[in-house]
DNA sequence: TGGAGCGATTGAAAATTGCTATCGAAGCTG
DNA sequence: CAGCTTCGATAGCAATTTTCAATCGCTCCA
């Protein structure tokens, strides 16, 4: 039954019977079978039946909600079983926007120091991205915005702050300024993240509240690359303070506040909102809880409440 | 392996490899081998092995919590997808607390009307019975207190809440009064229910708050017993007021609040937390908040939130 | 010490599963 | 519009898995 659900999760994912069924190791046959069989189990049509794949009937789309917590909490079994066993032993994936890459390894690192089993892989992601893996059970947990756009069903715990800097040469404009305004700022050349990257947007929407179209000279979905652009001295870029503290500054590269509005984004932890929680997600939620407390403790202090009881 | 699932929590249930294998329909050897094969794919003992059966293994118990919960869903999907199929049909089983029966049909009438196609079983447990069989999905809502042990992990929507009055017969001491004292209520001679209901362990508290100790002349676990007693003129009881409204009075019973203190305790449905909902639980859902509106506007109100979302 | 109860084991029958091969419809191309 | 390709459905077959009836061995209790 549950190998169904993940061919109904595949086909959802991959639009197509035949590459459905290679990522789930199986023939195209037996998928297709497999998905009949939902179909014949529920009495519904599931997938809108044509010479092709066209998509998921309505019946089929909310069939995949359920497969998608089914699946979802049938793996987190699993690990969590194997978990009881050996104590904290496996992978943690973690997709992460690129402004917070720089602050997982203050998640990862004392996490490893504590559990020396277990394997991270984190990955770049757009905050869509991440949300998105996240459900499609591709990661464990996410790094991202949680005050902005809408999440599904996850829990959070916040993090920090972001605030915002203007990476400068020492020898531009407002290289020896205290603090800038987003309207000094829209003034000057930047390089940005990809509008894509919610920080992008945020940038971009601070940037026309104070007055200017925002018209970056150089634009990227890594940080990496901006970094590098500001650091020969003929660039500026705007950044999350955590993370210009992060990459550390040089003589030749100044980190100014910006302020009017002095405008903050919440960055958290995200995961599967699943209960009881994977051996594995429960540590990391814990270790979070300890780097939000040192990272913003007004923050943590928020975030210590207890799981409230849903009221419907 | 939902069915080898099924097979654990049967077990769990019924303490007894037989008795769980004739529940789930299957042989014996068949509900061992399933067992074994969940142990196998674990790599854990979930059941302590003896010559007969003693009990689960802790990881036993984690991985039953587990198998409730996918099981759970499981079958919600599939009500889920039936109720897509033909609309709304089937079956609702709820468990209610004794002083909560009478108000069903407040619930149950208005939900007919809207869905004749849907079957209703009502079982007059205790509280924690009720919450017992939720858990065990024997039944799909309870009805019960919702303010007082702690509830599992379930959502919940406040329905009213009870104010306690003297049922008593009007040529008795306090048959005329505009309402009594806890103090003088425990001194006359009164049926309540059996000490395994929460309703008489509030009773009990309340009488012992104002300094009598209670010894009901009569006790049962029926409501119908109590009212019946009362009914010939010689008994006198506590009950909840809409309970009392329910029942109706004669000119032979008077109901008198009372006071000091007025302490009331919210009744509320109680459905699993489960995302997303089945259409038939989202439907009950819809019909309770409606209830609730029209007899406590206040606590409905409160109860117009949407979900929180949960903060680890 | 013998019987009853319980769970494990065994071996054979039955059901299910998954594969290869192939078909037919639809779309694309020259 | 013929030929080619892509996509999903179907058929037949082999392998695996599942289930059951029968029975075994252990333990407890009378």
């Amino acid at each position: 039954m549950i190998d169904r659900l993940e061919f109904l999760i595949a086909l959802a994912s991959e639009q197509h019977f035949g590459r459905a069924a290679e990522a789930c190791g199986v023939t195209q046959p037996t998928l297709s079978a497999g998905i009949k069989q939902l179909e014949g189990m529920f009495g519904v049509m599931l997938v809108q039946r044509g010479s092709r794949f066209i998509g998921l009937t309505e019946e089929g789309e909310r069939a995949l909600e359920w497969a998608r917590r089914i699946v979802g909490d049938a793996r987190a079994m699993r690990q969590d079983m194997d978990a009881m066993k050996h104590g904290l032993v496996g992978h943690i994936r973690i997709a992460a926007i690129p402004t917070a890459l720089a602050m997982i390894a203050m998640l990862t690192t004392p996490f490893r120091a504590q559990h020396p089993d277990v394997r991270f892989t984190v990955l770049s992601r757009t905050s869509v991205e991440a949300l998105a893996q996240l459900e499609n059970l591709e990661v464990e947990a996410a790094v991202s915005y949680i005050d902005n756009e809408p999440l599904g069903r996850v829990s959070v715990v916040p993090l920090y702050r972001e605030r915002y800097r203007l990476l400068t040469s020492a020898d531009s404009e407002f290289g020896q300024r205290d603090h800038v305004t987003w309207a000094e700022v829209g003034r000057i050349p930047l390089c940005l993240l990809t509008p894509d990257m919610q920080n992008r947007r945020i940038i971009d929407k601070l940037l026309r509240a104070s007055g200017t179209e925002p018209a970056p000279t150089l634009q990227s979905n890594s940080m990496i690359v901006l970094y590098a652009h500001v650091r020969t001295g003929r660039w500026s870029t705007v950044m999350p303070a955590k993370l210009a503290e992060t990459l550390g500054l040089t003589d030749a590269v100044r980190s100014v506040p910006i302020v009017d509005p002095e405008e903050t984004h919440t960055m958290g932890l995200i995961v599967p909102d699943r209960e009881p929680m994977t051996a594995m997600t429960s540590a990391l939620v814990k270790e979070a809880k300890r780097l939000a407390k040192v990272l913003e403790p007004s923050l943590a202090a928020g975030a210590e409440s207890l799981r409230p009881r849903p009221i419907v």
